[in-house]
DNA sequence: TAAATAGTGATAGTAATACTATTATATTTG
DNA sequence: CAAATATAATAGTATTACTATCACTATTTA
């Protein structure tokens, strides 16, 4: 699998960055030291100032590659959602049975993230915790609609539709397969940020993981 | 209905406010203008100076009432979740059987506010638009633990477990009561948000509330 | 090899934000 | 009427989110 993924890049929609930050040594330090500020100081306060200086660069230099950090941010969660729907895909293309291929699907969706050596300046624990925390912030925004036709949320909305699908394979009645769909994605980010923050609020707990709570709410909803 | 909400005061943690907005014509204006411009131009681009302007006052003023912005957001969304705590409260309380009464808690949660004249300087309908493009942005900060042990959600948490309870009421045995509360009311306000902005990755469209697909859920995962 | 070009780093500057502090004035209350 | 309180106006600060300019270096290319 490592040597299989190796050669793979997520494609990231070129309107989100000037320069790719993949193309230098630079642009991957900004991206990888970016995740680790992100999650240690939260968005809010990381600035690009600030990134320049821990990367022993500059502030004008981290604007050669992205606009603002709106952008930036855009760009983190859209590789998470490409890498996610990689090992979606790559672990759901040999399985015949809607029941088992879509059982899948939910677990590498709901479950956290572990590490990936594939990318080696990506931390994918880190940058999971980050979409958890962030990404909610990255399209609850007034200019959504504008971004939205630049393709700036298609990784994400392409992994919601593929989840849909399976829902549609296995039950071709059932009538909320988006919303079910897109529940499922958001609401396994909720459930991890309740299971940090408002532990009351939530039956997932210490290394719990969401999955079964959602194979439970999904596999209710549908007949198979 | 109305007379019996005129006395009422949809009480909020007096830590959120400097002084109560209640309390003065200034305090009311505020509020009531906060929650237009908040609307129109989103919180990101919302400030205490362009209030202080709209509202024929200052700036310091303003200050007077509210620490912060996040503050007044706190506020705000407080204030609404309070109110529709009062509606499901009042409306499921002399329900005897358990499926009817989640079924009523569940419409008032997921339906799209319709205005209610007992709060005249408050706009219901434009404030549950505020909750669904802010809300999450008032937890998803760095401060939450702190802010959550000063009593800043409470309203918001009594609200998932008075859910979680009906729930519970229902089917006994059900072993996701919290996580499932938890993901109708952040669900619905995502629903609500997907209509508007990303409508392929949902089936509700145009008029129709997420009601039906979030009554589909529960019943489907609850034994009653 | 010389010249052009691209990438990076440093500095400076701007408008706006998110405040704080002070003072003046108007209004209410004892 | 005096005292206290609420509000308004002004000014000032540190930080943010940029933009612009310039210098240096490495690399490419003519």
């Amino acid at each position: 699998m490592e040597q299989l993924l190796q050669s793979v890049k997520i494609g990231i929609n070129q309107k989100i960055y000037v320069k790719d930050p993949e193309s230098s040594e630079l642009g991957k330090r900004i991206v990888e030291q970016s995740i680790l500020m992100i999650n240690e100081m939260g968005f809010e306060s990381f600035t690009f100032k600030k990134l320049g200086a821990k990367i022993g660069s500059n502030e004008s230099s981290i604007y050669r590659y992205f606009e603002n950090k709106h952008k930036l941010l855009l760009y983190l969660t859209s590789w998470y959602w490409g890498w996610l729907e990689y090992q979606l895909v790559f672990a759901t293309n040999s399985i015949a049975d809607p029941k088992t291929k879509l059982e899948k699907a939910l677990d590498i969706v709901t479950k956290t993230t572990v590490e990936d050596s594939a990318f080696s300046h990506i931390n994918e624990v880190l940058l999971h915790k980050i979409v958890i925390n962030e990404y909610s912030k990255s399209y609850l925004t007034k200019e959504v609609d504008i971004e939205n036709k630049e393709g700036y949320f298609v990784i994400y909305k392409r992994l919601v539709l593929r989840i849909s699908k399976m829902i549609q394979e296995l039950d071709s009645n059932y009538k909320y397969p988006n919303s079910l769909a897109s529940t499922i994605l958001e609401g396994s980010l909720h459930q991890h940020f309740l299971k940090d923050h408002f532990s009351s609020l939530t039956d997932c707990h210490e290394d719990d993981d969401p999955t079964k709570y959602f194979l439970q709410l999904a596999f209710s909803s549908l007949k198979s």
